[in-house]
DNA sequence: CTGATCTGTTGGAACGCTCCAATTGGTAGT
DNA sequence: ACTACCAATTGGAGCGTTCCAACAGATCAG
């Protein structure tokens, strides 16, 4: 009856029996008879008993958690893909362990480094900042997949992404369709996620003999982000017609930075995002934007993962996602 | 040289000293030779060693990390309070464990299970659907800090709140300044925090004599629990001139469908919400609402935690921080 | 009635670390 | 030269588990 926490000791001296036997009927073994059994129940929940998590590990040699990595808790689609992530990681019996650097290499690193002390047993990238060269390095330690990204290739390293390339082009594509020309993109930064929608971007102008048009203003995934782009943007003259967003949470600032300057959307200016979050939805932002799967990619994620965990000769797969265009209300015919 | 990881045996071998010595030079004591503490770090790191926190915290019989319960994480709010949280619980070289239930009292639970196995030193609860008497029981283990609650008394457990009722308040006063009478309140679900905001709406209508024109829709703090109360909420007879809405992201599904119905915000009906998220504050949006001050309500949270933690004598505090009106635009002078 | 087999149970070792008391080799004071 | 002291270092015990080999006690075949 001491003052801390109760041990399995003291679960197996109330109980009568040896802590071995304890260990075994907390682990719901079957050669624990009935009656032993009852009574390791009884008292253990009497002592309000808990087992602890770092011996188990320690003895166990296993973690059974996996580690996530979010980008930024601010932007609701990782929620969502977060949720097919925890579906799957729980259905394995395992538990998350959640982190986020906030957009910040050096902050993910360390955070990570955490996870890697508490002997996580996989690590999920839910997008992230880091070098490829620090995301081998710790390949080198777990398997690791990636979310949102397919440009890593490393036997250690599963990737499950949507091609950004293509999507970016079903945007401009569909732009075009509305008798758009003068379309501006508003990048995402300078990450590779950015880097490739951009491409996407500069692909699909130069197929619609597009390529005078051609302007890219450097922006950021976040709200602000695509607000401030969207001001230089609409500054140009002419002003353009259209705007092609990294992302949905960057496209709800850029509508913002539109309607302030006095102009409609789409009567004025047609906005399309990228990433179908589902806030996008709602009819008060009626949000055309290029869909990924989201919840889809988390639970494919951890899949891929779990696949190497059990299966450590496995090699790592890439899936990739069509990405779609769903298309709402802030897109419309050109006025002129 | 062994395939697997890499002990402070292995380190201590490598570099020619004893595993005391290797542990002492880890963790910056002072007592160690320049030269060992060289030789040990070169080693160190030319076996890519890094310790295990299991057995540290089993050795050590403290974890230095705290378990951090998020109710939602698809509701941006939460992500900026735990920004603040964060941050404090970093600057006291601990780490945070996150965990999400979402918003369901037997996954919250089993999540902190997890997390008192894990043997987390302090909990901090950023809103939850659990009993009061389950977190009393947590609150017996380690001290609680519950973020967005004032109304569980335990000396174990710490709140940071705002004044819910007197928040309430202050939107329905702001709508009746305006002119408004016919103030439907669309609720959050029946949850406490609801319940207060639903109480604050009926005391302010009584105030301002309107006992008549009370009206309560039932929905839920999401996007879609506002949209649908709130098409409830326009199928009454005389429709509402103003809904009060339970949260932000409510209010925001609210919009959606005052807008799909065909009428105007704020022309025909004015919204107001409440908690202050930050994407409320984007033109596009620009909702009027009662705001908290989030960020800081995680960094006063987390402090409380701390404080007990360094002095278990100290008794438990409850911040109440002050809610403030934001008129933004949805929010107008009621037609008639 | 004996030996084999099975069921339930047990103590000890191990997991990788931290803490503590003890030890070594100087260096200084008298 | 002897004691005293200090700085640096060490082995061992212990943290709360799990695993394993070993062991009692029943049961059963012959």
């Amino acid at each position: 009856m001491s003052a801390s926490k109760p041990t399995i000791h003291d679960v197996a001296a109330r109980a009568g029996v040896s802590k071995s036997l304890v260990s075994l009927a907390l682990r719901q073994s079957p050669k624990v008879s009935p009656a032993s059994r009852a009574a390791i129940l009884a008292a253990a929940s009497e002592l309000g008993y808990r087992t602890n998590a770092a011996a188990r590990s320690l003895a166990d040699r296993r973690s059974r958690t996996i580690g996530v990595l979010v980008l930024d808790l601010h932007n609701p689609i990782f929620a969502q893909i977060l949720d097919g992530v925890q579906t799957e990681v729980r259905s394995h019996g395992y538990s998350v362990m959640l982190v986020t650097g906030n957009s910040d290499p050096a902050t993910e690193q360390a955070e990570i480094d955490k996870l890697l002390e508490f002997q996580v047993e996989g690590l999920i990238l839910i997008s992230h900042r880091m070098s490829d060269a620090t995301v081998r390095e710790f390949a080198r330690e777990v398997p690791v997949a990636i979310i949102t990204r397919q440009d890593v290739s490393d036997t250690n390293i599963a990737t499950v992404s949507n091609d950004d390339i293509r999507g970016a082009q079903l945007a401009v594509e569909h732009l075009v369709r509305l008798g758009h020309t003068r379309i501006t993109h508003i990048s995402g930064g300078t990450n590779t996620v950015a880097a490739d929608r951009e491409r996407g971007y500069r692909i699909a102008m130069s197929n619609a003999r597009l390529d005078e048009q051609v302007s890219v203003v450097a922006g950021a995934f976040t709200d602000m982000g695509g607000f401030n782009a969207a001001r230089t943007a609409l500054a140009a003259d002419p002003v353009p017609t259209a705007l092609f967003v990294a992302n949905d949470i960057a496209a709800v600032g850029a509508i913002a930075a539109i309607e302030e300057s006095g102009l409609a959307v789409p009567g004025d200016v047609s906005i399309i995002g990228y990433d179908g979050m589902a806030l996008g939805a709602l009819r008060s932002l009626n949000l055309t934007t290029i869909a990924q799967p989201l919840t889809e990619m988390g639970q494919l994620g951890a899949r891929a993962l779990f696949a190497r965990l059990e299966n450590p000769d496995e090699p790592s797969v890439h899936t990739a996602m069509n990405p779609e265009l769903i298309e709402r209300g802030t897109t419309a015919v050109a006025m002129q």
